[in-house]
DNA sequence: TTTTAAATGCAACCTTGTTGCGTTTTATTT
DNA sequence: AAATAAAACGCAACAAGGTTGCATTTAAAA
């Protein structure tokens, strides 16, 4: 099997993702950067990290693709399933885990449901907050 | 108010949504329409039957935008709210509107929530059928 | 220290989506 | 039916997002 190396651009995207309050987007990531490493590089890295199981993928209603670090239940870590729900806010466009918000749903005859990707969307507490007064 | 026209692509976009079993991306109607019209004229016409309340747009879990035809409850038309469930087959990658599939969950506090957004994936009827033989 | 495969940079490329503008078409009015 | 106004269109050009191939560098195991 392939193995994996630690680098210090992966371990600086890696920190960054972490102490992010939000998701971020490669073009975030990019910009956070500048002269760390490639772009391309960025790609690779984040795919490898999903990989890992270290951060995971979000995909925002309009299509943007997020990445924010994984908490898992050390219990429930080799399930590999991320089924909490997320937020993504329509006026400042950040996208946060919701990992209090338990989603439940029917499951579906004849589909073999393997991953839960559930998107809450409106505005986020700050938003609210700065269109009120 | 701006007005809205019909014209024959737009019809014929209109129609190839409407009878298709699965979302259909822009690439996807782009092949089936090969000589009907441009590429940039098919955004416009998606956009346009999203703002008529006609067709909705899906984000699947990779970022690919679809798109599917809305079957509203007339009482309900006037919410413009799309709150069922998606299901997102990662071998096909078809996308299907479960509209029999009721999704809960609690409202996370401070947030406004205005829409849902819920994909369920792993395989679908299809796939699980050809892997299991 | 040597070795080897993973990771990187860079150039080139593809896909997806947007914008501006001159022309065509729809549908309303005369 | 003809004139009119604005919506819709085609086309070219552009921008952003993402991928691939290959030569070079680097991590970590031997
Ligand atoms: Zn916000
Ligand atoms: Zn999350
Ligand atoms: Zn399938
Ligand atoms: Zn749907």
């Amino acid at each position: 099997m392939k193995t994996t190396r630690n680098t210090t651009a992966k371990s600086a995207i890696l920190e960054l993702i972490k102490n992010s309050e939000v998701a971020l987007s490669h073009a975030e990531i990019q910009k956070m950067n500048q002269e760390l490493c490639d772009r391309v590089t960025i790609y690779r890295i984040l795919d490898r990290l999903v990989n890992e199981d270290v951060i995971h993928k979000i995909a925002t209603p309009d299509g943007t693709i997020k990445y924010a670090a994984c908490n898992h239940n050390p219990h429930e870590h080799h399930q590999h399933i991320h089924n909490h729900v997320h937020f993504s806010c329509e006026k400042c466009h950040s996208v946060t885990c919701l990992d209090a918000v338990k989603p439940s749903y029917t499951i579906p005859e004849n589909y073999l449901v393997k991953e839960v990707n559930f998107t809450l969307s409106g505005l986020c507490p700050a938003c609210v907050e700065s269109i009120s007064k």
